[in-house]
RNA sequence: GGGUUGGUAGUUCAGUUGGUUAGAAUGCCGCCCUGUCACGGCGGAGGUCGCGGGUUCGAGUCCCGUCCAGCCCGCCA
């Protein structure tokens, strides 16, 4: 037997038990003829006294740090009792032990407060994970996975593996590709996502299916992105999206239950894509706190909606004689409460940092309501008092709040809003890591206009289904665009899709769609994607043709589950939820992939190498 | 593809206006220490200043190029 307990186990009442223990050593503290080891194990620590004055051979001078070690002997109660440390009251009074294996000196402490930069954490991603705080995530991350498969177990949902080696269909994300031996010049893809399998699986009538499984993306890196990723894959048949938006709302519910033991009894708020975009600048708005966005001036086109067209009566729009703004296509303000008292160096920060090339302004105005009545702003040489008071109550300003202007093309500029917006909310303190705020965003627009290829492209997936209201507007109109700078005014621009995101905290963590289930309105989808008959049958031929054998209704969602374990766990990035990531270059720099292959391996493939570069 | 920050001891970093032998902390090694748990004390070893080129009497420091890493933009149906 290598060991009876583990390192996290034992307590006042195991004192005076002979026990056997195994563990790395953590550290060493010597005095004379007695040693305090710390021995450590995924439960734990627990202190080992060595004392050679009783037994010379217990002389722990060869132990170094990391070293794999199993003691024999008697727990024992500490004189000096640590409370700090849950196994702290007692120690082990060592009667013999082995040295399993030695440990050359790690290249970082293996503690929760490392010495090691990320580079080298990943290099030793294995020493690393030793370390109680990336544990403390993975464990995390195993709970919430728990939580997953329980609460989809319950309502009848079944686990089906999907194929990984599938065929390449660039539309979206760029597909990773695995050169098939046994079929020369042939590739296979990576899944982007299970999504067409799903699909099929609704039309053999696994009606509740789902999935935590890998997806591939071949995509540019970020501190929550990375080229291989875990998703909780979920598909219904016989659903509307309200059947699914509660079931998933259960789903996580039952997360944040089992996971954080927070109860999430409240409502979770709905908005529409047009919505979120009005007021946020932003599609997954971080509704912890308010910052609203107010448009004091509406372009010619902004989105093509109806909403849009109502609210323009109600918001009071900046006049024309506001010059300073005249040229500019789009004004946005957001209204900081409480920070009119700002110094000359704050709003000089503010200014430089929308100017940085990331956000790409030119300037940013501002207008200080202060507490006495009066208006201070940096385009007073611009407005008068009266106006810069009318711009003030647009935005719902109250004495002692400051309002902050963005000003120049539509898309750049309600970015830089919604950008700004958060940088507010960050500086401010707003965004604690520990208060959590769902968000359903839902209709959000069917097309998304493609300028480099001058054509409609999916804004979900092809196979999102249009609003029913929509689906004349679709098939009566042609995807043709004439007119590419009045994009805005086809058809297509206003139809609407039965698609939703799940936001947490800023944070898309999930999103889905009910799906097309017809021929004729899939085929009509992909026809206005640009594709001809041709291409239809070579790329979705299967589930066009599955399609024809009494496909059910059905929709469903998918989460990022490791986006969601980050959030959960309070970080930014994501590669500290995930075991073994990738770096910012897509490589894993502890296995030092990817790497080049044998010719051997070429030959094989029926494959030349010819670099371009 | 672009922006930005960084690369100096095993590690995390400092290094002024270009100027003597490149420092600190920690880790490591040795000696001392019977109640520590960030143990303590004394001593010691440890450097291709990412790489290449240039300017200069002289470069860690300035210039050009390049590589690597972090973050961001583009991209991510």
């Amino acid at each position: 037997m290598f060991r009876s307990h583990t390192c996290g186990q034992l307590k006042m009442a195991d004192v005076h038990t002979a026990v056997t223990l195994a563990g790395w050593v953590q550290t060493v503290r010597k005095f004379g003829s007695i040693t305090f080891v710390d021995l450590r194990d995924r439960y734990g620590i627990t202190q080992l006294l060595f004392n050679e004055s009783h037994n010379a051979a217990l002389d722990a001078n060869p132990l170094g740090r990391e070293f794999v070690l199993q003691v024999k002997g008697i727990v024992s109660e500490r004189s000096n009792k640590n409370p700090y440390l849950p196994t702290g009251d007692i120690e082990i009074a060592v009667a013999s032990f082995e040295v399993l294996n030695k440990s050359i000196t790690p290249p970082f402490k293996i503690e929760d407060d490392t010495d090691g930069g990320d580079e080298l954490r990943m290099k030793y991603r294995f020493l690393d994970l030793r370390r109680n705080v990336v544990k403390k995530n993975l464990e995390l991350r195993y709970a919430v996975g728990r939580s997953t498969r329980n609460y989809l177990h319950e309502n009848n949902f079944m686990d089906i593996e999907t194929p990984f080696l599938i065929k390449s269909t660039p539309e979206g994300a760029r597909d990773f590709v695995v050169p098939s031996r046994m079929n020369g010049g042939q590739f296979y893809a990576l899944p982007q996502s299970p999504q067409t399998f799903k699909q099929l699986l609704m039309v053999s009538g696994y009606d509740r299916y789902y999935q935590i499984v890998k997806c591939f993306r071949d995509e540019d890196l970020r501190a929550d992105r990375q080229p291989e990723f875990t998703q909780i894959d979920c598909e219904m048949c016989f659903v509307e999206q309200e059947d699914i938006l509660q079931m998933f709302e259960g789903l996580v519910r039952r997360i944040f239950k089992d996971v954080k033991n927070i109860d999430y009894t409240e409502v979770i708020e709905r908005m529409t894509w047009e919505e979120a975009m009005w007021q946020y600048g932003n599609d997954k708005p971080d509704i912890r706190f308010d910052l609203k966005i107010t448009n004091l001036k509406i372009p010619n086109h902004t989105f093509p909606s109806k909403l849009i067209e109502e609210r323009k009566q109600k918001e009071q729009v900046i006049k024309s004689e506001f010059a300073v703004f005249n040229d500019a296509e789009t004004v946005l303000a957001i209204c900081v409460p409480n920070c009119s008292e700002y110094s000359r160096k704050q709003t000089d920060e503010l200014v430089e940092w929308v100017k940085r090339p990331q956000v790409g302004m030119k300037g940013l105005a501002f207008i200080k309501s202060n507490k006495d009545g009066t208006y201070k702003s940096s385009v007073d040489k611009f407005f008068n008092e009266q106006q810069l008071k009318a711009i003030a109550s647009t935005c719902h300003a109250q004495p002692g709040d400051l309002i902050l202007i963005v000003a120049g093309a539509e898309e750049k500029t309600r970015k830089a809003a919604s950008d700004l917006r958060m940088h507010m909310g960050t500086s401010l303190g707003l965004r604690k890591a520990d208060d959590f705020k769902l968000l359903w965003v839902l209709d959000f627009p069917l097309f998304e206009y493609a300028e480099d290829d001058n054509r409609w492209v999916a804004r979900h997936h092809p196979f999102t289904s249009p609003k029913p209201s929509d689906i004349a507007t679709m098939i009566n109109n042609n995807p043709a665009i004439e007119n590419p700078a009045e994009y805005l005014k086809h058809p297509y621009a206003n139809i609407k899709a039965n698609a939703y995101d799940m936001v947490l905290n800023g944070n898309e963590i999930g999103g889905g769609s009910i799906r097309i289930f017809q021929k004729e309105l899939q085929q009509k989808m992909f026809a206005a994607l640009g594709m001809n008959e041709e291409e239809q049958q070579h790329k979705f031929g299967f589930l066009l043709g599955a399609f024809e054998y009494g496909a059910p209704p059905h929709g469903g969602l998918a989460f990022g589950f490791d986006r969601l374990c980050a959030i959960l766990g309070g970080s930014e990035s994501i590669r500290d939820f995930i075991a073994f990531p990738k770096n910012n270059s897509g490589r894993d720099v502890m296995i030092d992939a990817p790497s080049t292959i044998d010719d051997k391996q070429f030959e094989e493939l029926q494959i030349k190498l010819d670099l371009k570069s």
